[in-house]
DNA sequence: TTGAAAAACGAACGAACGTTCGGTACGCTT
DNA sequence: AAGCGTACCGAACGTTCGTTCGTTTTTCAA
């Protein structure tokens, strides 16, 4: 009988662990804020356990930032799924970024804001990364079957997301009171109005 | 007589030479891999200057951070003056950005992503920093007198200037092989259609 | 039961950093 | 000339940090 205790996590729970504390005190502090020790202190594991998972603070910093984007990733698909309309896309993209941003702050702030290029030298800017190419590629189907109008595809994919994402800054930043799913609304209907056929 | 000396520059002269050589160092590498010492050696400095002037690092980076809004602010209010339209300004507000996204890519760098609260913690989030509560303004004024639907001023602003400021971003990421200056109509067309009645 | 690999531990280390401080150089007033 | 304040200098300091490594504990197949 394999027992997972709760005081001392063993094998992938105490990654798990680690990762999720590293994500908090990362977000809430920044990277260069944090120490090793404040990790170890905070996830109660050992300095040693962590540098055998991970192997430096740079390579935990990039494992969590490949999981968060992956996470995006997923999200940005499955909103996609059964919906063939590029509006209904777009629509149903900038809902799951929203619920995302509500749910899980922190993530959403370690990868829109976390600056991954200070600390991950050699890391692709976030613009090329898939979950960003995967919502041009939807502004991209809509030019071609018509439903958008034919404009350069950077310049339309930030003119349907960027007001999102902007948007989701300041939620962040905690400029509202409203919750941010609130504005989807408008914020949808501005996006589309720029770039509708 | 009271000569400056190119080489050993005294008084104002030295306090520039620092603040630009921190500029690029911070933009190109981050507040954080950049240490007083590179400073000093990259600005031909002694340190004992950068402390005379500047007390400690942080307020290095704060005394930078208020001089580039400063400029950026002043840049805002000379494209919106002598031009009472809202579209006019809006217009003026982004082709002056991408200049000066263009001129002065650290400075946009520095300040667009420099992500500055996590080394000037107790700095309001740049949101409500002045330029950019001035680009709120213009969006407002626009919806007071009708050239602009009526919707929520931070939707409305985020609109109009969201794909700009993406934009700029992916410019600063080399997105582009064309200057951005020359996406300057379309993107302002986007972010018009997006808001106007 | 045993043995060896994997996981976890944490004291200790060396390098790098921000800052200090005792000092010198210079310009201006008296 | 003398006195004074500002500007500048840089060796030295104390701290913090990321990382190492010898050791202990756990796991599990044989």
């Amino acid at each position: 009988m394999s027992q997972e205790s709760p005081k001392r996590p063993r094998g992938t729970a105490l990654r798990e662990q680690v990762m999720q504390t590293a994500l908090e005190l990362f977000s809430d502090r920044g990277y260069f804020n944090t120490s090793i020790h404040d990790i170890r202190r905070a996830a109660d594991v050992s300095i040693g356990a962590i540098y055998h998972h991970f192997g430096n603070k740079e390579a935990l910093a990039k494992a969590l930032y490949d999981d968060l984007l992956m996470h995006m990733e997923r999200d940005i698909d499955e909103a996609c799924f059964g919906r063939g309309n590029c509006a209904d896309r777009c629509r149903a993209i900038i809902a799951r970024l929203f619920e995302s941003t509500a749910e899980s702050p922190r993530m959403m702030q370690f990868v829109l804001l976390a600056q991954h290029r200070e600390f991950l030298r050699d890391e692709p800017p976030i613009c090329s990364s898939r979950p960003f190419q995967a919502m041009k590629q939807v502004v991209e189907d809509g030019i071609r079957n018509g439903d958008v109008r034919a404009i350069e595809p950077w310049v339309a994919a930030s003119a349907m997301f960027g007001g999102a994402l902007r948007m989701m800054q300041l939620s962040l930043d905690n400029a509202f009171e409203r919750p941010l799913a609130t504005y989807l609304d408008e914020v949808f209907e501005c996006g589309w109005r720029a770039i509708r056929s």
